[in-house]
DNA sequence: CATGCCGGGAG
DNA sequence: CTCCCGGCATG
């Protein structure tokens, strides 16, 4: 399964799950699809993840989206390893959670939008990724939702509507003003069904100095350095034909969210191109659940005779007998029980293979 | 004829 | 599953 991603913010929306505290952080991307992470701190505790994420996700938003559960670390790594390795060899460009490293994702990523382009230059202005590690774990398993760093922190909350740079210092006023000025609606209508589409993100804002490590995650400068809007509400159609793409003939959040996800293999590729600290996704690569060996048909046909497939004696499409002489040959039937099982079966040796 | 082994049972 | 064998294809 491959999973194409524009790019991400660099600012994950954060919310702490109620069973476990632990944080979760979800990555905007471009126009409507998101990407969810979870990072649990003890994730062997936390079957219902994904769950969990998708009722979250639900509640923000009707937008299609991707429910990508991140790959649960080996036991011999933590979650905090893991994020750090990852974090680190993102200067290389490579982000990788398996410690499995394997499969490329070969598919080419979609064209950025200029919107797109142009949105991602101006949050790129961070320093370089290679920055302390531990500042960034820091900011992922620390405190669900720190609400402040240092005293000159300050949480704010950033309109992410498209060309509206609005940041209030309450969320529940960016949500009236999401209401009133985005989504038209009076700001006392009753509006609850958990259907309401609120987008904005929650910023710190550093109240003195720009320069801190941490700047490849946060805003570096009050108001204006925030990222531009890389998750415009409004459904432009690049995004519905990448999203129909990306996942077939799903079409409904409902769908996708009942959607099992296989988190064995995830595999995420990071670009510098805008350089920094912006958490630029290409492709997600997923490894795939097992098929059934047998097809259905074999199984159908032992009760349909008529519906076996063309298996029997085409002429000459049997293959060519086997060089190697077989456990039979060599050992001899007087030394019947030195066969391998399969040639004492008369199935196709498995000792002396050809 | 000797071999190799697929397809199909039985337990 | 494991174990066995009819029967076909090949050399």
């Amino acid at each position: 399964k491959h999973v194409h991603v524009l790019f991400c913010s660099s600012h994950p929306y954060r919310e702490m799950c109620t069973r476990c505290r632990s944080s979760l952080f979800f990555f905007f991307f471009f126009s409507r699809f998101v990407i969810v992470c979870v990072f649990s701190r003890n994730p062997s505790g936390h079957a219902d993840k994904e769950v969990m994420a998708a009722t979250v996700l639900t509640s923000l938003s009707t937008s299609p989206l991707v429910l990508y559960p991140s790959s649960v670390p080996t036991a011999s790594k933590t979650w905090k390893e893991v994020l750090s390795a990852s974090y680190s060899s993102s200067t290389s460009g490579n982000w990788s959670w398996d410690a499995s490293d394997q499969s490329v994702p070969s598919t080419p990523s979609p064209p950025l939008s200029k919107d797109a382009n142009t949105g991602f230059l101006h949050s790129a202005q961070g320093d370089d990724a290679s920055e302390d590690v531990s500042e960034s774990t820091h900011f992922m398993f620390e405190d669900p939702i720190p609400r402040k760093r240092k005293n000159s922190m300050k949480v704010m909350f950033k309109c992410l509507w498209k060309n509206c740079e609005k940041v209030l210092s309450t969320s529940s006023g960016i949500q009236r003003h999401i209401r009133t000025v985005h989504l038209g609606r009076n700001s006392d209508s009753d509006y609850s069904d958990g259907e309401e589409d609120f987008y904005y993100s929650e910023i710190e804002v550093n109240m003195d100095s720009l320069t801190e490590g941490l700047s490849s995650l946060t805003p570096t400068s009050p108001t204006t350095a925030g990222p531009p809007p890389i998750f415009p509400p409004p459904l432009s159609d690049v995004s519905r034909s990448e999203y129909v793409g990306v996942n077939g003939s799903q079409s409904h959040t409902s769908s996708l969210l009942s959607q099992s996800a296989p988190s064995t293999l995830c595999h995420i590729r990071t670009d510098h191109a805008y350089q920094g600290p912006v958490t630029h996704v290409r492709t997600v690569s997923i490894g795939e659940k097992r098929q059934p060996a047998v097809p259905s048909h074999a199984t159908v046909s032992k009760n349909h005779a008529l519906v076996t497939p063309a298996t029997k004696s085409a002429p000459g499409t049997r293959k060519p007998r086997g060089e190697a002489k077989k456990c039979r040959k060599v050992y001899g039937m007087e030394k019947r029980d030195m066969w391998c099982t399969a040639c004492r079966w008369k199935k196709a040796c498995q000792r002396f293979t050809d």
